[in-house]
DNA sequence: TCTGCACCCTCTCCCCGGGGGAGGGTCCAG
DNA sequence: CTGGACCCTCCCCCGGGGAGAGGGTGCAGA
């Protein structure tokens, strides 16, 4: 039997980790000594701390740690961590593209931008919408998209979404994409909406959407700068995307913003 | 004059956000109405929100954020953003050695590992020697280890380092590191030391030192079994090291783990 | 000019995975 | 038996936000 302390000399893991792993039931001790409180742990616990140690190491969450030591069968366990992994791999990306983007941010380029306003007509469209957590969007967006994919049979245009200005300011807020067809159908969350006219101030984002932010302020600017004010949420039209070309400088996201005009003060 | 939604709109940063970067000072508005507190940004701080939010993405803290927006040239702040990358490269490389560590660990494999006792004499070398927070270590070793390289010119030995044991317990130990050698110079941080005599449980760990704490704590099982206790720091020697070849798989470090026999219960 | 509502303000509390320290009980060797 | 090392619980702190309460403002339409 082994005091803490003695544990965490073996393991390298502090004594004060060890006691939170043990309140989070990460490791139990294997004994703990009612009267006093004293845990005392046994040598073969040590691998386990190790595992702890290293999927820590990995970031993942102390609820997954314990999901990952609970499941007794070696192939969800190895899919649990392949799992996590590919969250990492994923997250690299992410920040490989937040690199590129804050270098092309950094270089005081130049880059116009051709902005237009255009008054589209109210249109009904196929189109799966929910209130979507700022964070999910993208997965969220996958599915809805698949879904519509497999309804759709014979869409009339490119396929877009609506983003409500909450998403963006609160975090939080209603979502919808669309594919335009000519009898929108209903089926699963698939149903007809009637997207409203619109005068939108539109601009076209090329290439990966990592940087799309960029290109709304941009068009931000434009709409400052032209004494418009938004109104409504932002329109966005997949002219090309992942689905027809493979080459992310391909693809041409348009951007709308629903605009109204100011008075002059 | 933009309200602080119409901002956050621009920028795709939550109100809630663009508070905080005010109160933090990365971010002031343009205007901050005095009698009502309403905060009023311009057009023209868009791009300086969408650098944050980039360096945000990359996890860079507030606090350096402001040090790289504050540079004023365009070369130092490609140095801040250059350091910080090169802090996420290796962060990477330390996930990636985990992961290799992870699989392994998993994998549930025999590894006997071959343990001797061996009684070390008292031997007088050349030392630096301090107190340090359990994450430095790495960066201390390598300052240590080149100071002292530089000082003994005719080693006698393989170098070592003696760990404190608080170092894993509590996060913050001593730490010393040595080079053997016939008269122990003094110079800068490097004096001579008499490493006490011990009596020392010893293996040898193969190959780089991402996974040094199995080897540990599969030495600290056998110390366990063989009814020993620990008692005092634990001491590495680094018998082939990267100094004597660049493959990691041909690196040597001996562990002792200085112990006493425990009287058989 | 009034009123309603969207908008904005500050304040406090919560999350995670730990670290720091206070204050007090326990183990064990000399 | 005693002193010191060891262990316990409890509370506060960090950073970068999110959630919500409670209350003041700006502005457009009636």
């Amino acid at each position: 039997m082994l005091s803490i302390g003695e544990f965490s000399r073996l393991t390298h893991l502090s004594v004060r980790t060890l006691r939170r792993y043990h309140d989070a039931g990460l490791l139990e001790p294997a004994t703990v000594d009612h009267a006093t409180g004293y845990r005392y742990y046994d040598a073969e616990q040590i691998p386990a701390a190790q595992v702890i140690h290293r999927l820590r190491q990995l970031d993942v969450p102390l609820p997954d740690v314990e999901r990952i030591l609970r499941s007794p069968d070696p192939g969800t366990r190895a899919a649990l961590v392949a799992d996590h992994l590919q969250r990492l791999e994923s997250e690299l990306d992410r920040t490989r593209a937040a690199v590129v983007s804050l270098r092309r941010l950094l270089r005081p380029e130049p880059a116009p931008l051709d902005v237009e306003l255009s008054a589209v007509p109210a249109v009904t469209v196929a189109a799966v919408e929910d209130d979507v957590h700022h964070d999910d969007v993208l997965a969220w967006y996958a599915g809805a998209m698949a879904e519509l994919d497999a309804v759709v049979s014979e869409p009339s245009g490119a396929p877009g979404g609506l983003y409500d200005n909450a998403l963006f300011e609160d975090g939080h807020g209603h979502v919808l994409v669309y594919r335009p067809t000519a009898n929108p159908p209903r089926s699963g969350r698939v149903h007809p909406v009637t997207l409203p006219a619109a005068e939108l101030a539109v601009t076209v984002h090329v290439g990966e959407h990592d940087d799309i932010d960029v290109t709304y302020g941009q068009l931000g600017r434009w709409v400052v700068a032209n004494a418009l004010a938004v109104a409504g949420p932002v329109r966005e039209t997949y002219l090309v995307g992942p689905r027809d070309t493979p080459h992310p400088a391909e693809w041409r996201t348009e951007i709308g913003w629903p605009v109204f005009r100011v008075a002059p003060r």
